[in-house]
DNA sequence: TGTACATCAGTGAACGCGCGTTCACTGATGTAC
DNA sequence: TGTACATCAGTGAACGCGCGTTCACTGATGTAC
């Protein structure tokens, strides 16, 4: 009834591995339910015994960890590419804004195991400083991978900086805090309709509009 | 060992409903891990056996509703009692946003429970004309309190209106979609800190002054 | 005024379930001599 | 070229746990006569 899974050869051990992990993302994408993710329903979906897991991962948590690092980097990839078709700095924050947001919609469940899982115990606090500086505690506060979240932090504070000099100086908000804000703003579009999917949302095209609309404004009346 | 507790009399037998209730509470303040309240750890610190609970509520799901619903009422309350201590429009959106995200930080594990529940099964869907006509249908995509929660959203929408009024009138966004995307960052604001409070956020008051930033500034152009 | 009785609040014990994890193991595979 | 053996991938059975829920019950309390 399971899977028929030839035994890796000596060696080969790590293909489980990566094995194991596609497994929980389609298990994911599938049920949409981060509950029927158990380490039976993995090994059931791999063809494989449960005891085998542990074999590749020290626990679940652990296991876990790595899938939020692979799809921190898909994520981070994604958005990437989408900013460099970008032809001004306001355009690429909304393109980034629309791709974190689509994203999310389409692997409601991998972006909820990110991003709105209660805290594990051993995620760090981070600094402002070390965010910045790119060298951030391992396993700190993004889930999975430390050093890839402070990069594409550090990345979306200069897509930030780049709108915000396009305002007068003497007037102009705080850039960290700019830029906190507008993760917080996306997460916060991204996280209520996979809530609640059963809402009456407007488009995420007609959302990012009013998102941008008033800094466009701004913009427009400096030159 | 389990608090001491005296049998209702006859006829009062509603007063352990709210008892549960209160219990729930407490136990979210004080463990921060919606996981931690099970009908077991209900039924012990109310000082009662876990059956007793069936006699109040159909099911667990039942219960966390009626949870929910205070929890609304608690926080819409809030909100309308710091709307109206403000001046204009503008001041009375940043009161009202300040104290959600102060709602949520205050008690994380009930507005958890409320805004970042996976959905249940038996939250229907509600369309903007029922939503704006405030007649929702019950259990309704809000938990636990339909009306209530159409009633809020509809008091945010007049408010969002206000504000938007103050703009001219052939640029301005739509006051739905402003209303969805203000609720959703003040949202964004209050759950990833929630999820994350081991980051460096800034302090509230910095976020709310750059989410109205340019919102004061294309006001303030019209004047 | 006394008593039988219906009602009501709450209980004790148990159910089946699925979970994460551990343990001692099996048997195929490559390698050293 | 053949064989003994270490290594490696993976297993079967079981562990203890806490969960939501059900069932038949107990015993106090108010009420009708």
């Amino acid at each position: 009834m399971s899977p028929v899974r030839t035994r890796s050869r000596r060696g080969e051990g790590d293909r489980l591995r990566e094995e194991i992990l596609d497994a929980v993302g389609a298990l994911l994408d599938e049920t949409n339910d981060e509950s029927a993710v158990s380490i039976r329903a993995i090994a059931d979906r791999v063809g494989v015994s449960p005891p085998s897991i542990y074999r590749h991962f020290e626990d679940k948590e652990a296991l876990l960890n790595a899938v939020c690092a692979d799809v921190f980097t898909q994520l981070v990839v994604g958005i990437e590419v989408a900013v460099a078709e970008a032809t001004d700095p306001l355009d690429a924050l909304a393109r980034a804004g629309r791709c974190y947001i689509e994203f999310g919609l389409q692997h409601p469940e991998h972006y909820r195991l990110v991003f709105m899982r209660p805290v594990g115990k051993h995620w760090s606090a981070v600094t402002q400083d070390e965010l910045m500086s790119g060298v951030p505690p391992a396993d700190a506060v993004f889930g999975g991978d430390a050093l890839a979240g402070s990069q594409a932090f550090k990345a979306l504070h200069d897509l930030v900086s780049e709108v915000l000099e396009m305002l007068p100086k003497r007037t102009r908000p705080d850039a960290f805090t700019t830029t906190t804000t507008v993760w917080m703003t996306v997460h916060g579009v991204t996280s209520l309709r996979i809530t609640k999917p059963d809402f009456t949302w407007p488009s995420v095209e007609e959302q990012i509009d009013v998102i941008m609309w008033p800094w466009r404004q701004a913009v427009a009346a400096q030159t």
